[in-house]
RNA sequence: GUCCCCAUCGUCUAGCCUGGUCCAGGACACCGGCCUUUCACGCCGGCGACAGGGGUUCAAAUCCCCUUGGGGACGCCA
């Protein structure tokens, strides 16, 4: 048996360990334990997976690591759905619940107990607490030293379930990002894979699930290389063929450090209330440890044809909000207006304002859409064009709303007067006739309408805000500007 | 402490596997300019990196070793 699989082994070029999975369907996973919102890290380790599932026309599977039962609420578990939803990540099979498993689990650990791959342990933690901080103080690495290992004990009250582990050789595995990684076999110890109230642990639950939900790739954070050897050492117990492992990088804040609550926004429901477009986190975190070639900008179906294992790179990135910004720059000019739409008027909603779906919101977008990084951006710089008053920033109104703007002002109202403002061309024409009638250059002209019109002194351009407010509005501004400045200076 | 992983501009990265075309390319940020009715967008330009040291080689960002630095793991957490 050894000596067939090592040949077929070596004609695939694949480790002993690995049984080779290509012929499979690819089935991925992402199994957050529900202790608290979806960050910015796990959000890109279930991007990875969700991407290669797609890529390769594979499956891939939701999961609640939710066996701590004091650190996992029903809160977090909604925050999880929200952040998936919300980036559009969908799965195919699941959600699974760990803590519904456990008959599985159970199964899974007499198995081993009877292939004897296990065996009972009555070590107290006590003990095995001050064993652990004596190797410490010695040098050495904190192990089991194997007290019951050979003991032969039977089931007894408050016993845990120790794998045993090989205590020589090296336990090796391919890694899809760093390439092969090995471990001496003396390193690792035997762990515990079922805890004294018979719950499995961490490992021996995570192996058994992804046996039984088939996954043959699992993407993670770079976390869990030195969990790999002993996860690989479970497969092998329970001789199931081992997955293929991707170990992706860290993301780090700015210090260089895990990305924690002290870097800002970690969970990635905060960016939707920052106005991030979702298709803009996705560019965004797939490049973040990702590349393919030059490319920067990615559509969410790009990034279902191009992602791959192999470019994934070998060393921790820094979040960068910034870059994540300039992105949400370039998807909200890209996005269509429809698809805006929604997300502006809620954030427009936010700000007071009950705008309507429609050609006059569409038209407002699209003069702002090049002036903007986020959606509350857009929404901040729309207030006008929905405003009854105008309400004139200080020092634009003490810049602009001066005595020599009521000649122009009043110029413009009567030119306008004859004109049809729904045709930018001819809303530029009565601005020129102002300028020859007045000998005024355009900025002295456009500056103080501007103010009157946004209470700003920086907007979209003036010809075409005249355009979409119409005729009635602006002119309204244009009166109200001029009794300002004159009740500025009486 | 032990083990594992990593190392190109401030940041994300291309290039590294299959040394020469790289006195290292792109993007963000920053700085300057152009465009211009303002602000943006856009365009042009600038600043700016192969961690250090040894090898191997005619030739190294690319291969090997060491050092340093950073990260991770060492739980009856996941």
């Amino acid at each position: 048996m050894l000596a067939l699989l090592a040949r077929k082994s070596r004609s695939r070029h694949k480790p002993l360990t690995i049984r080779n999975h290509s012929m499979d369907k690819i089935i991925t996973r992402f199994p957050p334990s529900p202790t608290g919102a979806l960050h910015i890290g796990g959000a890109r380790t279930a991007l990875f997976n969700w991407l290669y599932a797609r890529r390769m026309g594979g499956a891939f599977v939701l999961r609640l690591e939710d066996t701590d039962k004091v650190r996992s609420t029903q809160e977090s578990v909604d925050a999880i759905f929200q952040g998936l939803e919300w980036l559009g990540i969908d799965w195919d099979e699941g959600p699974f619940y760990q803590s519904k498993r456990t008959e599985i689990y159970q199964e899974y650990i007499q198995k081993l107990l009877d292939s004897g791959n296990a065996y009972y342990c009555t070590c107290s933690p006590e003990t095995l607490d001050e064993k652990r901080k004596a190797a410490m103080a010695r040098g050495d690495k904190p192990k089991y030293d194997g007290t019951c290992r050979e003991k032969g004990l039977t089931n007894a009250d408050n016993a845990v379930v120790r794998l045993k582990a090989p205590l020589t050789g090296k336990t090796v595995f391919e890694d899809k990002v760093k390439g092969t990684i090995a471990f001496d076999n003396q390193e690792l110890d035997d762990l515990i894979i079922a805890r004294s109230d018979g719950s499995p642990t961490y490992h021996l639950a995570v192996v058994v699930d992804d046996i039984t939900m088939g996954i043959n790739t699992i993407i993670r954070g770079d976390d869990h290389v030195s969990n790999t050897p002993r996860q690989v050492l479970l497969y092998n117990a329970l001789d199931y063929p081992v997955p293929i492992f991707a170990h992706v990088p860290m993301v780090l804040g700015a210090d260089k450090k895990r990305l924690s609550k002290r870097h800002g926004a970690t969970s990635v429901i905060e960016y939707k209330h920052m106005g991030i477009l979702p298709q803009a986190m996705i560019n965004y975190l797939a490049r973040l440890g990702w590349s393919h070639g030059d490319q920067e900008f990615f559509t969410v179906d790009e990034l279902k044809d191009v992602f791959s294992l192999e470019n994934i790179g070998k060393s921790a990135g820094v979040f960068d909000p910034a870059r994540l910004l300039d992105l949400n720059a370039d998807h909200i000019r890209a996005a269509a207006d429809k698809d805006l739409a929604p997300i502006f008027i809620e954030q427009l909603a936010k700000l007071g304002i009950q705008a309507e779906d429609g050609e006059y919101l569409y038209q407002v977008m699209e003069t702002l859409k090049p002036r903007a990084k986020t959606m509350v951006e857009l929404a901040e710089k729309a207030l006008f064009y929905y405003q009854d008053t105008i309400e004139y920033d200080p020092k634009a109104a003490q810049k602009c709303l001066i005595p020599e703007a009521i000649r122009p002002l009043e110029a413009l109202i009567e030119k306008l007067d004859s004109v049809d403002v729904s045709d930018e061309k001819q809303v530029e024409n009565a601005f020129v006739q102002v300028m020859e009638s007045t000998g005024l250059k355009l900025g002295k002209i456009a500056q103080p309408v501007r103010v009157a019109l946004t209470g700003q002194t920086a907007s979209p351009g003036i010809f075409e805000i005249v355009q979409i407010l119409g005729k009635a509005k602006v002119t309204a501004r244009l009166r109200a500007a001029m009794d300002y400045i004159r009740t500025q200076n009486a």
